[in-house]
RNA sequence: GGCGGCAUAGCCAAGUGGUAAGGCAAGGGUCUGCAAAACCUUCACCCCCAGUUCAAAUCUGGGUGCCGCCUCCA
């Protein structure tokens, strides 16, 4: 069976035929790093980490590149509410973002290219566009022309006309903004700027690249003109993702990918969560009460293209259902992590892997079972409810050998979905550790009251031995690590 | 206003023509000094109306409700 996709250009599921065989060229927009990362972007992340991971685990030779936006208005603007430079401040949220997908276990993309990395390639393309007649001057800046554009709107469903008169009070407003612009719906290629910002020289003068161009450019110069999928959240789509398409397209007149997938959201109180709503919860803070594994199974639960409402009776619910199958792992008694079919490197799956699974009955039906539900569409939600199946039969099970076999291959194809099954039960925090401690200490001053000596210095004894240092005080006894 | 999507058990959520995956919660049971955990087990005719079909949660039309995009957004 082959990998069936959700095309939004086609609006059906395409059977996935790569343009060249065995090798996937994917491209995921990534963030504009100019804040904290929230659930959203965790989504992001996640769907996209597992879409790469199931095209290697089938077998294919993917480049997964995802960009960082690390030049625009939102950083600029933050940048002058914070007095720093906004490169400055891309970096710390970059710094943040990676922290953050590391603590997740997204694997990290084989290409990670930066918008500020590419400005002559974006300086270049717009330069393209302007002599082959697709974009124009006016006045330092350079819009494209959507006009000529024949195929513009079909991947947003948008009509130009509707685009240019409808109810947009945004076009309006744009309009009388921008009279430079012959076109409302024209985009911008490059903008021009002030010198004494951020910025940089273009034929044009002093500017910075439009939002889209960064895309455009980055696919061609690391990918090629034509990649097999391009993927980003739903919102992308229109304009960010439309405008791209119609830059490159025009420019070389090919497609700029064969399929296009898009991520819904996560909403709170089925409300969309995002920045400018203020309603989020950053992924570290998430972290602090979820470990990535509870995150994740949380947000494949739900096919990727269906929006989740945020709830923490939902977190809580995904948090007890992993253990379950944390419990059911553990008789694989191993300490690796389910990443059995990563051998080494994030990189390469090793396919070869899942044929030792191969001879065992059991095994081979859960393979074909979950293989079906991810080829459809990266249908993860039935895929984990397999692992679920799967992790009820190794605890009835009586057989140790079977057991441990079924528990190790448990833990590899819930890392092809980049769980690791790693058990923290036993992971105690700071608040718990000093209860722990203090209870102990209790019960000693308790024994020497009663001059119980033997019992108060055993306490005190066994504890120097666990690497904690009692001490007697006028105030107390108290304690720190040795 | 235009476009797109969704409505499935107490909650979350798969399922796109053949008679409802999975998870959480809840009830029952095993175990247990008590409790917890664990394990076993029970639990739905799919928003409303009409239609197509031998057969519809799944297709068509209408209605109601909710959400997203059209402006920065994953």
């Amino acid at each position: 069976m082959p990998i069936q996709v959700f095309n939004t250009l086609t609006g059906k599921k395409e059977e996935f035929v790569p343009l060249e065989a065995g090798k996937v060229k994917l491209y995921a927009c990534g963030p504009t790093v100019y804040d904290s990362s929230h659930l959203g972007h965790a989504r992001m992340a996640i769907v996209w980490d597992v879409i790469q991971r199931y095209l290697r685990f089938s077998g294919l030779q993917v480049t997964f590149v995802r960009n960082i936006t690390d030049i625009d208005d939102k950083i600029i603007n933050r940048s002058k509410e914070l007095k720093i430079r906004p490169d400055q401040l891309a970096r710390h949220y970059l710094y943040e973002f990676w922290a953050d997908m590391y603590a997740l276990n997204v694997a990290p993309p084989d290409i990670e290219p930066r918008a500020t990395e590419y400005l002559q390639q974006m300086i270049l393309m717009a330069e393209d566009l302007v002599k082959k007649g697709k974009a124009y001057e006016a006045e330092g800046d350079v819009y494209f022309d959507v006009s000529g554009c024949a195929d513009y709107g079909k991947l947003g469903k948008k009509n130009i006309e509707d685009l240019k008169s409808g109810a947009r009070e945004q076009v309006r407003s744009q309009n009388e903004l921008k009279e430079v612009k012959r076109n409302p719906v024209d985009f911008a290629l490059w903008k021009s700027a002030p010198e004494t910002e951020t910025g940089w020289q273009s034929p044009w003068g002093f500017g910075r690249p439009g939002w889209h161009l960064e895309c455009s450019s980055m696919i061609k110069s690391v990918l090629g003109e034509t990649i097999d999928i391009h993927g980003g959240g739903e919102d992308l789509v229109f304009p960010h993702h439309e405008n791209e398409k119609a830059q490159s397209e025009s420019l070389h007149d090919k497609p700029l990918a064969k399929y296009w997938l898009h991520n819904s959201f996560v909403n709170v109180s089925e409300e969309k969560m995002s920045k400018s709503l203020g309603n989020f919860r950053t992924i570290a803070d998430l972290l602090r009460d979820y470990s990535a594994d509870t995150v994740r199974l949380f947000i494949l639960q739900t096919h990727y293209r269906n929006p989740i409402d945020f709830s923490p009776e939902s977190m809580q619910a995904a948090k007890q259902a992993l253990m379950r199958l944390v419990r059911a792992a553990l008789f694989a008694e191993t300490e690796e992590n389910g990443s059995g079919f990563y051998p080494s490197k994030h990189y390469s799956f090793d396919v070869k892997a899942a044929e030792k699974y191969k001879g065992d009955k059991t095994l081979s039906e859960f393979h074909n079972e979950f293989v079906a539900a991810m080829d459809n569409d990266f249908n993860t939600a039935v895929a984990i409810s397999h692992l679920f199946g799967l992790a009820d039969k190794i605890s009835a099970s009586k057989n140790d050998a079977e057991r441990k076999l079924w528990a190790k291959a448990l833990k590899d194809y819930a890392g092809v979905l980049g769980f690791t099954l790693a058990d923290t039960r036993k992971e105690v925090d700071k608040n718990s550790t000093e209860q722990v401690l203090s209870l102990l200490l209790q019960l000693r001053q308790d024994a020497r009251a009663n001059k119980d000596f033997k019992t108060s210095d055993l306490i005190r004894n066994e504890l120097a031995k666990a690497g904690i240092n009692v001490m007697d005080t006028a105030e107390g006894p108290t304690w720190e690590k040795a």
